[in-house]
DNA sequence: TCTGGGGTCCTAGGACCC
DNA sequence: TCTGGGGTCCTAGGACCC
């Protein structure tokens, strides 16, 4: 039977924001922007969630009722910082880590007993190094498998650890409600409670067919999960292994909603810059661009276009994606949200014939240049011209990659 | 109360090919 | 000119996670 931990860090975005501010421990405190923000909350202390407050809670609702609480603005930067030094303690444990988002991570300390006695005492070490280390507490959950793992380390906030031994899986998970499932949303639960079934004990009498038939893939692995079976199902990846990103993207909702078509256009090439700038930091070409808009009514459209080679240019991507957002966008109809994404990625751009093999090669020079210029001055000194505002969008032609030493010069 | 931003995975229909 | 069947790619939407 393998051993395996899920560690979780306890309100990490706000445990962090502590570990700089000291003031602000014990009391009500909210991350992801101001209170009068468009915005949701994405982390809250546990003072601030006696209010009712929780993460994905609009901000100005977190305001109404908690209103004596602290809001703060996110530092990315600083949970990146966190999350690699929790990474460093949990590798002294196993060189099998795999780092499931900032803030949680799952162990596979499989035939350690030697090393570190039980689970439960390797737990222990585990949680005062961490403690020493980055000054943060964490949940640590164990059984034998990831997904039982998983909610045993929700189950044991904050701050403690819960064990199952092998055996005792399904028992532990019979009487929770099966929104504690990780996978299982508000609708999943919904559709599950149309049919009687409200825990996780409940879904063990029901037929697999009928599981399989009535919710897809899903239902099967829920059927396994809930007697108690593991091995094998979707969740229960290898620990440790890498995998490349399978798309790229970045999104943008505005303070207030705006037709101004200068305002859009000049978004979604900033957008997509950032998008193809990754892509590059990564090596990769994508194949497909995605455009994202969503109206003031909140209704969502994506469209995607599949070019006729893979790329990681600035330009060939926002010629893409402004052709998607020309074609679909109802023309001054109010926009809240504008995203830019790539997904299909390869390796390589594939065969250019000679003409566009050349046109390429000086692309990417240009690029490399621009990158090391953003490097040196930030993101907003090189730009497209149409990435600048009150730029007119024929500029592109006349320039299209942003060649620095040309229009526009970075400003020291 | 008015709903972020970054992802993953699944479903389903249509095109197109054999 | 009644109506196949599988495979793959593309697109759109949606559930879900942190």
């Amino acid at each position: 039977m393998p051993t395996i931990f899920h560690v979780d860090m306890d309100a990490f975005f706000v445990s962090v924001e502590e570990l700089f501010d000291p003031s602000l421990k014990g009391k009500a405190v909210v991350v992801g922007g101001r209170a009068t923000e468009r915005g949701v909350v994405s982390a809250a202390s546990y003072e601030a969630r006696k209010f009712g407050v929780h993460s994905a809670l609009p901000l100005r609702t977190a305001a109404l009722r908690c209103p004596h609480a602290i809001f703060l603005d996110g530092h990315p930067e600083r949970y990146r910082e966190y999350s690699h030094k929790v990474h460093a303690v949990l590798q002294e444990f196993s060189p099998k880590v795999e780092m499931a988002s900032v803030d949680e991570a799952y162990l596979d300390l499989s035939g350690t007993a030697r090393l570190f006695g039980s689970p439960l005492s390797a737990a222990h070490a585990l949680h005062a190094r961490m403690k020493a280390v980055t000054g943060l507490n964490c949940s640590v959950g164990i059984s034998s498998s990831k997904l039982v793992s998983k909610v045993c380390s929700d189950q044991a906030k904050p701050n403690g650890v819960l064990w199952i031994q092998p055996g005792l899986e399904a028992e532990f998970l019979a009487p929770l409600e099966v929104r504690k499932l990780p996978g299982v949303g508000k609708v999943m639960e919904q559709r599950l409670r149309e049919i009687g079934i409200k825990r996780v004990g409940d879904l063990a009498g029901l037929e697999e067919d009928f599981l399989r038939r009535r919710f897809g893939v899903w239902g099967l692995a829920l059927a396994g999960k809930a007697r108690g079976m593991d091995a094998g199902s979707w969740f229960d990846g290898e620990i440790g292994a890498h995998e490349d990103p399978k798309s790229i993207s970045h999104e943008h909702t505005f303070d207030q909603d705006t037709a101004d078509v200068s305002v859009l256009e000049t978004t979604l090439t900033r957008l997509t810059e950032k998008v193809a700038r990754r892509l590059r930091e990564h090596g990769f070409h994508a194949r497909t661009v995605h455009l994202k808009l969503r109206y003031s009514d909140f209704t969502t459209f994506t469209r995607a276009h599949t070019l006729d080679h893979a790329s990681q240019l600035d330009h060939e991507l926002i010629i893409a994606i402004r052709e998607l957002f020309q074609h679909n966008w109802r023309r001054g109809a109010p926009i809240r949200l504008l995203g830019a994404g790539v997904t299909g990625f390869e390796e390589s751009e594939g065969q250019l014939d000679l003409l566009n093999a050349e046109r390429n090669e000086r692309a990417h020079k240009a690029l490399a240049a621009v990158d090391k210029i953003r490097d040196r001055f930030g993101e907003k000194m090189v730009s497209l011209a149409s990435g600048l505002k009150g730029d007119t969008r024929e500029k592109v032609h006349e320039n299209p990659v942003g060649l620095p030493g040309k229009e526009p010069k970075p400003k020291t």
